[in-house]
DNA sequence: ATGCAGTTTGACAGCGTTGTCATTTTAACT
DNA sequence: AGTTAAAATGACAACGCTGTCAAACTGCAT
């Protein structure tokens, strides 16, 4: 039942150690030899026991995958998308949900990685901005991939890093040309007063895609207005809020368009628009963010970014393995910087005359 | 940095196999040994290498969790709960996602196992109810928990199983009775023609809900009619088809209310409910399944069947471990059958007259 | 043929824990 | 105190693999 290497190694007549190397695609095996024991190894059904590789080896064969994301659609892509790579290396992925305020976080964090001894680290937003954690990781010697947001090396997570971090250890979303560009479609539209409903503020994210409507306002010639902005979290309850607020008293400002810092507060707005019984688009234009399967299941359809987040998440992996281990074929593929696209649907419209 | 077990035992002044002893929790040390190690395993931060005590170990410390399940909020709960034990345990977690109609599936997931060498298996629906993957499982020797949908130990899945197995492999949600009650929550506001918007098939738990709804119908003399249920599938999209297809030409039938399979499908007949332009729940009551996250942020918010899932998966996780390894404390505390409870929301409402 | 550098292979000792079994200590009796 | 069974502890060999380094083999120029 149990095939260990030392049942193939008797099998194809060499030793463990080739078998090891075969398995381990190392160089400077013989073609020949190549061969002999990948024969063996399918005739025996050979799997490699992962624990002993791990303890025997100088790294594991494991990656952690850390996140404090409360939307369930974006945590699911990114599993998927480093978990397709993790299979394709023969690697596990250990996923660890946890908890960006806690203090103890960065201890946390670090036993996982001294139990598990794993190879490298995933990191998402928030987790991904926080400077005490990458300084453990950093002391601590464990490769890590951070998803970033950001006009890519420029990144203000990234302030006061070497040109070398940027390039080796981030993934950069740019969601301040996706807000830009978003909100450019809203004033194409006829819309000129646009309210935005943030998300959290202590995620990058928050800033940039601010930064890209406010900048979009501002080179069309639109003012920028402190009272159209609402500050609130990346939930649907906190965009229903955002939208009550910003409609409480419409008369003075009327906004015709609303941008939801993420598709949950977008529908949230859209929700909020409907006790209020404004009819969208007709009267108020809604768009989201991220694209996620959420955003096809509301009514309307909202107009939002799309942004891939478990190819997303796969670069990140792939970036990640280009560091650890084999390195054999060096992955020039990898993509570093994404930029979500606009995505038009029903939630938005000409602005009302 | 690296402190192993033999550190601690010098530290503590007893033998490496002394220290092993406490932290797994073996029975048989003295309370002052015990006391003695905790301190100098606290006072050296040391963490048990798991790669080490999975390959000297007889099984592993790790268990997976396999699914094939497009519903993010479900997968998400479920890591969740089954998480949340295997911390306790100091267990590590493989996920697992596949897909259910490969048919190398057992393949795969014998490979994995033999791997990672886990110590056991949960399962969701539908893998829980696939003959030939117990089989596998069966004949590897590895401990598991399905995930079942039916009336406890009644459950079809569980054809021909011994009492024995049924009890200790298997977590059961009761589908049928809790179809059953909101089938009766919608009669008693009067509704006399419900439709059905079924899930996959190949669930058993499609089954089970279809079978509540028309015992119910039954018990309060409705007539059943085959033409009032539509087959689909457990997604938004099969909701919006269904219930396009179900209240195409309702003047023969006079629908008032449609039981979706899951949230999903019922929001989905909202959404082409209001294509069709009809009022929810003034002209059409809409009830779905579940209660996941989505059934709150649809309008008007869905009336639905609570489900657990976390909590459901915890207890999988619990009765897992009352399995392996320690089975140290005997866990009492296990439930193995939930009933999911009618949770009333605004898509639901007396049937127009 | 001979020598030499480069390539390919193998022997063997760990990696950090747990299982087995022997040994020592304790408690509970005469 | 002396005996005995039970409880607590320890010594040591695995577990299945990889890293190290030495040995054997290659091809090629002499």
């Amino acid at each position: 039942m149990k095939v260990t290497i030392n049942d193939v190694a008797k099998h194809a007549g060499v030793s463990m150690k080739t078998v090891s190397r075969v398995i381990n695609k190392e160089p400077s095996v013989r073609k020949k030899t190549y061969d002999l024991v990948m024969q063996a190894v399918e005739e025996l059904n050979y799997q490699p026991n992962t624990a002993a590789r791990n303890l025997a080896g100088t790294s594991s064969f494991a990656i952690g995958l850390v996140y404090d994301n409360p939307n369930a659609y974006y945590v699911i892509d990114m599993q998927n998308g480093v978990l397709s790579r993790c299979k394709e290396e023969g690697y596990e992925l250990v996923i660890h949900p946890c908890c960006a305020q806690d203090p103890d976080m960065h201890k946390e964090i670090a036993t996982m990685i001294q139990r598990s001894r794993l190879a490298g680290l995933v990191l998402t937003p928030p987790l991904s901005e926080q400077q005490d954690i990458i300084d453990m990781l950093d002391s601590l010697g464990v490769a890590y991939v951070r998803l970033l947001s950001g006009q890519s090396h420029a990144s203000a997570a990234c302030e006061g890093k070497t040109e070398e971090h940027k390039a080796n250890n981030c993934i950069y979303v740019d969601d301040y040309a996706a807000a830009y560009e978003i909100t450019e479609h809203l004033i194409k539209l006829g819309h000129k007063t646009i309210a935005f409903a943030c998300g959290d503020a202590e995620h990058k994210s928050t800033t940039e895609r601010l930064a890209g409507y406010q900048q979009a306002l501002k080179d069309h010639d639109l003012t920028l207005n402190e009272d159209l902005i609402y500050e609130g979290t990346y939930s649907f309850e906190s965009g229903v809020e955002g939208a009550k607020a910003l409609l409480k008293n419409n008369n003075a400002y009327k906004i015709t368009a609303i941008l939801g810092g993420n598709d949950e507060i977008a529908a949230g707005a859209l929700f909020a628009s409907r006790l209020m019984n404004i009819a969208i688009p007709e009267q108020l234009s809604i768009s989201g963010f991220e694209d996620s399967p959420f955003s096809r299941q509301t009514w309307p359809k909202l107009t939002t970014a799309h942004q891939a987040n478990s190819v997303i998440s796969e670069h990140a992996a792939r970036l990640l393995f280009s560091k650890t281990r084999g390195s054999r074929k060096q992955d020039k593929d990898i993509i570093t910087t994404f930029t979500p696209s606009v995505v038009v649907r029903e939630s938005t419209g000409p602005a009302p005359v």
